[in-house]
DNA sequence: TATTGTTATACTCTATAACTATA
DNA sequence: TATAGTTATAGAGTATAACAATA
């Protein structure tokens, strides 16, 4: 075996095998919608997950923190500054939980509820756009596969 | 409105509309199958990226870097420190590039072969175990959709 | 002048331990 | 004793700038 057959260069990576796998591609399409999501809300202020936290409280308001974590799949230390920020940008208020004294509700200001409804809207679009691709019908065959898989 | 009808405690959190949203479920769904997937690959010491690039190389031997890092996303200098670290583990090898002197070809060592054999069977696995709910028929549909997100 | 690989570094995200106030 | 919320902190992941060697 000579220098000529040694350690050819690679001219088109492979990728097919990383590509038949369920976890491979759930990332990877996860962070191509995001990045869309991270431009088209940057507008709001709003990253995915304080965009989930307020969507929640929006939905549920007088949620605690407990149910948002629970919820969400965050731990607790970090919602903290999470909950600090929405409230010091006049989004949320907290208000005492009317039955357990530890915790407390957490509710959208009318501010709040605003930049939601308009920041929904904008998710939405967001989401055509990133699955072009994709027919209404494929989109709501892709949702209902992928919560096979968490839920 | 007295006291007994303001802030209500939320029993059940509602996240229906959450899931409406393709990078909500696909994000979720993501982080499952990732968090078997560490369990039951810890043995081989591999993490998801780890196993991704090494999985590359394994299917590509003589890749670079560069082309690493085009394929699976990652920025240079993120790969620097997998790389040193796969390569002292004995399972990868560092040859000189056939025709590029700047660019090094990345070889799988034996070692790293058989590895990656077992690596890649236990991933087929955790795979089905962590999709259980969906049909293998169901299961090609959502890689398949889920490659018209991010390709 | 452009590219490969690298170093240094900063920023963000995620995780663990421990504390307080209340149940 | 257990739980809600919090603090401090450590670790992992991701990002930009700048450099040496080669194209």
């Amino acid at each position: 075996m000579g220098a000529s057959t040694a350690a050819p260069a690679v001219e088109q990576v492979d990728t097919s095998y990383l590509q038949t796998l369920l976890g491979y591609n759930a990332r990877r399409a996860a962070l191509s919608i995001i990045g869309v999501f991270l431009e088209r809300l940057a507008v709001y202020g709003l990253k995915p997950v304080d965009f989930s936290v307020m969507s929640v409280i929006h939905h549920n308001p007088g949620v605690t923190s407990r149910q948002l974590c629970a919820s969400l799949n965050i731990l607790p230390p970090n919602l903290v500054g999470l909950i600090q920020s929405l409230e010091s940008r006049g989004l949320i208020e907290r208000k005492p939980h009317p039955t357990d004294g530890r915790a407390v509700g957490l509710h959208p200001t009318p501010k709040g509820v605003s930049l939601m409804q308009q920041a929904e809207a904008t998710a939405y679009e967001l989401e055509i756009d990133a699955s072009s691709k994709l027919t209404p019908k494929q989109r709501q065959t892709l949702v209902s596969l992928l919560q096979k898989i968490y839920l």
